[in-house]
DNA sequence: TCCATATTTCAATAATCCTTGAAATGTTGA
DNA sequence: TCAACATTTCAAGGATTATTGAAATATGGA
């Protein structure tokens, strides 16, 4: 991930919205949810959310595909992926140090990883 | 970190100028830069960086400090991390598989993290 | 084909954010 | 104290982004 894209994708997170539907998406997993689901779920206009979830294409954040009268949209994993290693490569790019407690977090999915100093 | 400081992260990190003070700082470490030196460095007008600055600071990602004549800005490195394991946690809520590739990225900083499977 | 469903598109308005340059604040050394 | 330096504050304008509701598109079933 290049800066501009990690521009775009912190630009496609900083709208309350925005970020309600990734975080539903990245718990709801491969299956995805349709449009009218989140819609509902959240609260918020068809037209509306219709709205944040084309900037949250736009931003890769998120991939779309119809299933029948449905559009089913899912989380892109690898650009949230690649968003974290984007914040955590900068860190350590200066000092190292610093930004250890982050790696920490690491525990919550790679056994491997739990237990760092 | 809740949602209400992403949100707040996301914004402040979703500007050009911004992002790259934040990348310029975290390499900079905690000797912190001079709101000058940023401004020289990153060829933007004096009162235009002082306004990121202060937007960067009413989100808590960076800090400040008198020195003498100047100002000097240090990344709070404790809220990044903060936002990185927002980021991750949220993923590890849903589908852990999905996300452990993104902890790969913890072997950068924690040699005990690295070769995870 | 026709209707109901699911979603998007569009135009208009409202709201927020960014940039600019001038003036104000605080600091140091002569 | 005064002048030069470093930075911030402020107001105005321009630019971008969000919301709304109505109309358009696409799909599946009677």
């Amino acid at each position: 991930m290049d800066e501009g894209q990690a521009l775009a994708s912190f630009g496609a997170l900083s709208q309350e919205t925005r970020l309600q539907i990734v975080r539903m998406l990245v718990v709801a997993g491969p299956d995805g949810m349709a449009a009218g689901a989140i819609a509902e779920k959240l609260e918020v206009s068809p037209s509306n959310v219709s709205f944040h979830l084309k900037e949250l294409d736009r931003a890769g954040l998120i991939g779309q595909q119809r299933e029948s009268r449905s559009i089913v949209y899912t989380a892109n994993y690898d650009v949230l992926g690649g968003l974290v290693r984007f914040l955590m490569e900068d860190c350590c790019a200066g000092h190292p140090e610093v930004c250890a407690p982050a790696a920490q977090v690491a525990a919550c999915c790679v056994p491997a990883a739990r237990n760092v100093p």
